[in-house]
DNA sequence: CATTAAGTTGCACATTATGCAATAATCATT
DNA sequence: AATGATTATTGCATAATGTGCAACTTAATG
């Protein structure tokens, strides 16, 4: 391990350079490397991983053995490419259940669920975009994969959309803009969307006077979704609370599924910490 | 970093014991170490979590102090307990996202779209039918009939009848009975296929057992397409893959293109929850 | 305020992390 | 199927730092 060129007298003396938080320096690299991993959208190879990383891949396939030895990381085959683990999913759903805002917001799903006949979820920023972390819903719901993990589009979702109105802003407008970018590639627009900077902030802007998302059946047919934020106390949503159905006539503005969900999120805000 | 006793004279003459799988051994104790705050039911001090790692004080310190300057874990102030924090929420998120069936089919459209120069989808079954949830074509790709949202017919899309071959059969039915119904006040039938229950059922038949569907240029002018299923361990499709071109060539029976798709799903299939 | 217990940090010494090169495995091409 | 190129993995000598101990700091209690 090397030190670093400017090392002190005493520290040459005595022989360690201790990193700047009074941690361990390899604990340190391996950690980067992991996240690095984590922000990959598809499993990764030592190479990539190494070069991102900016390190040997020697080291890096080390941290990667110890990494999967703990569970955290997974490799198909030797020689495979490497993508997170079990325990990585565990280690984030032990996180998860000490969140007191996932967890009210998850209490409230099944009252939503019975007292709607749709599906709902709760969804919170993740390192991929909007996540799905809770949702239920009746046994009669057609659609058939919605599942934990699904990562919601944040342009053509209402529950997207809450969070390019509240969420995480620079985290939130980076990924818009990539999707922005993408669709104008492709030549794609939506309803009431262009793919366009101008065109999004006009939105935010009607998302953010109503303080809530409605996507209807022009987006996905048959399937109408409406979200509002959980608010923390700057005003940025920690989490988005969203009603998805088929019937059309169910989430209509103005009726009673909508005002549960407007006061739902009221209440879950109210509780929210600092 | 000690040795054990038993030591042998290589090693000791080397200077390095390697960790039996080829990791390092720091990062090991570290990660033992995180998995223990992770069980424990509130946050700890950090004499507790020595205690539990079988290590000193101010071993557990050190590796705190890099699993909060990573995010991991934080500390409420100096000298307070320790908990995961929202970098291991974070990391949690990520692996749930790749343990996303969608996700996972999503991540091997670009693959699909760059070996063939042709577009890929993966649709679900949704309250109208078959429906796109994600796609992906090179950018030369001229014929566009699809977007995120598309219903594709039951009976007359390769995407469709691997639904109504291997998807939720109460609910692909009913649609496709419907369909047959229409077709046959509407005096339709197709190069294949009757609008007859007895025609369709030996389509099926075909489909389930070539375990993919084509559809070429006779059912829309300049249009091929094949699809198979990503199937649970039901044997129920939860999605399909479907490649489609206007390239007559590109998708021929034992081609690159189809053993591609169908080995695609087969990995896919193997990765789905039970 | 004094005392005790727990958290944090300096430093000498003990231990292993690391880079480099060799070996093994996989992929692409013919 | 054979071959060459590329990437993954591992042995080992050297370089680097992780660790235990004790001192210092902080927090809690009487």
């Amino acid at each position: 391990m090397k030190r670093t060129a400017g090392s002190s007298d005493a520290a040459a003396l005595s022989g360690a350079e201790p990193s700047a938080h009074g941690g361990i320096q390899s604990l340190d690299s391996a950690l980067a490397l992991l996240q690095i991993l984590a922000a990959m959208s598809r499993p990764a190879s030592v190479s990539e991983l190494a070069r991102a990383g900016a390190m040997t891949t020697s080291k890096a396939h080390r941290y990667l053995a110890s990494f999967i030895n703990a569970g955290l990381v997974m490799q198909r085959h030797r020689s495979g490419r490497y993508e997170l683990g079990k325990g990585a999913l565990d280690l984030g759903l032990a996180a998860m259940a000490r969140d007191n805002l996932i967890n009210r917001a998850a209490d409230r799903l099944e009252d939503i669920v019975d007292a709607t006949g749709a599906a709902a979820l709760v969804a919170i920023w993740g390192p991929h975009g909007p996540t799905v972390v809770r949702w239920e819903r009746t046994a009669s719901f057609v659609v058939t994969p919605l599942a934990l993990g699904t990562v919601m589009p944040v342009l053509n979702s209402a529950t997207g959309r809450v969070f390019l109105a509240f969420g995480p802003q620079r985290m939130v407008w980076s990924l818009a803009e990539a999707q922005l970018a993408r669709a104008r590639e492709l030549k794609l627009s939506w309803p009431d969307l262009e793919p366009t900077v101008e065109s999004a902030r006009a939105l935010v802007e009607r998302v953010r006077t109503s303080g809530y998302s409605s996507v209807d059946g022009r987006f996905i047919p048959g399937l109408k979704a409406i979200s509002a934020p959980i608010l923390n106390w700057q005003g940025e949503a920690e989490a988005v609370l969203t009603i998805t159905t088929g019937d059309e006539g169910l989430l209509e503005q103005n009726g009673p599924a909508l005002d549960l969900l407007i006061a739902t999120c009221r209440e879950l805000s109210a509780l929210a910490p600092q």
